[in-house]
DNA sequence: CGAAGGCTTGACCGTCGTCAAATCGCGTGG
DNA sequence: CCACGCGATTTGACGACGGTCAAGCCTTCG
């Protein structure tokens, strides 16, 4: 599993005139079928990108914490394809496209980082086919948890021991399992050692372990 | 379910300087890992585009029939993130990213289609997040098929009736179920009169009720 | 014409979803 | 500051869906 959608992606962006944004837990920074003309990067805080499906079916479809971008699927048609909700205070920089491409076109640097963050999109979802086609519960639930540890890692906290901000319907939705199953695993992944849960509190993971967790044919 | 990666992409892409080239049924166009420097446009045949992960399990991405593009993942970084192989005698360009680089500089246009393209593959990308994550296995079928009738429609054949060129097993790996599972489905639709089913040849396909199966919550 | 691979079907079993109940924790308002 | 209440979480019991293993048939390609 990848780590963020954009990590560390921003600094390249600096050229690009933006706007900043408050966003309170709960509220969303736009929903699916919006229309928009901008991307964003997470400052501070969290979101969770969700799609919805002709049957009302909503998944979770990433997080994402500071230093990752959001709205890139309007890119396609200036239509967003999801929906972003904060999971808890956060603040946002709007770039619009416009800024974006005005920026760019005298930056191959600027261009090719859009190109790849894109690009590096595509390869998380990819990732994430993997996870849901073809890996039982305890893998996802494995696979979940060290990407998060990586990706607290390389913004320079702890990889074995955070604080999960989201709710386990969230993390079920993500890794398609319902709430229960995730709550479960939670619970055997303790008695086993591989961990030390209290609530949203997670501590000691034991990253050795989970990784071969993953690779075991599942 | 979405259509294709690039579905008519490619008329935009024009300007570009590309090389031909033939691809065998059963060849790889790329392979993961590989160093990329090219995207392709299939002219001809049909492709299947697969990932792998540490322990092995490969799982089919996508199918690309003509007009769809191939080995965008590798702008992130120029490295492959999957594979692609051909399923039939198949037809391509390649077009070097430098070419595309140095033509989309004087058209805006061309540069506003490569971000739409990559931003369209992340839309489908999640799409297929919805069906892996909170379909059923009928319902994961009939999202299949209707995206087939879809893009041969969109390509000017019959949407209701036509030729499968992947196995049961690539169909499996792609919707996330196995070979078998995919047959007593299959069975089961023709029993149900949704489709007529003899080996490879799907006839008369009731999109109208493939599209309720999806609508039911799963 | 033969062999290898693809497809279908059956029997059985395990994983995970569903339904239900009890507990915990946090935010709110008295 | 404390009590209350709602949402989140945990745990249990049970059943269904889909995976696994196996056998036989069909098709296609060499």
């Amino acid at each position: 599993m990848p780590s963020g959608i954009g990590d560390e992606a921003i600094a390249h962006f600096e050229p690009v005139v933006y706007r900043r944004r408050r966003v309170s837990r709960g509220e969303r920074l736009f929903s699916a079928n919006d229309r928009s003309g901008s991307l964003y990067a997470v400052r501070s805080g969290l979101f969770k990108t969700s799609v919805c499906d002709v049957a009302g079916r909503d998944q979770v479809t990433g997080f994402q914490m500071g230093g990752d971008l959001l709205g890139l699927d309007a890119l396609h048609d200036g239509i967003c394809a999801s929906s972003a909700t904060a999971l808890e205070d956060s603040h946002v920089c709007a770039m619009p496209f416009n800024s974006i491409e005005a920026a760019s076109i005298h930056l191959p640097v600027l261009r090719r980082r859009l190109y790849a963050v894109l690009a590096g999109e595509i390869t998380r979802s990819q990732q994430m086919l993997i996870v849901l086609g073809g890996m039982n519960g305890e893998q996802r639930l494995a696979a979940f948890l060290l990407d998060m540890s990586r990706r607290f890692l390389r913004r320079g906290y702890s990889g074995s021991s955070f604080t999960l901000r989201m709710t386990r319907a969230e993390i079920g939705s993500y890794i398609g399992l319902t709430l229960e199953t995730v709550s479960r695993l939670f619970s055997a992944f303790q008695r086993s050692g591989l961990v030390e849960v209290r609530q949203k509190q997670v501590c000691n993971l034991d990253l050795k372990r989970l990784d071969a967790i993953l690779a075991a044919d599942g």
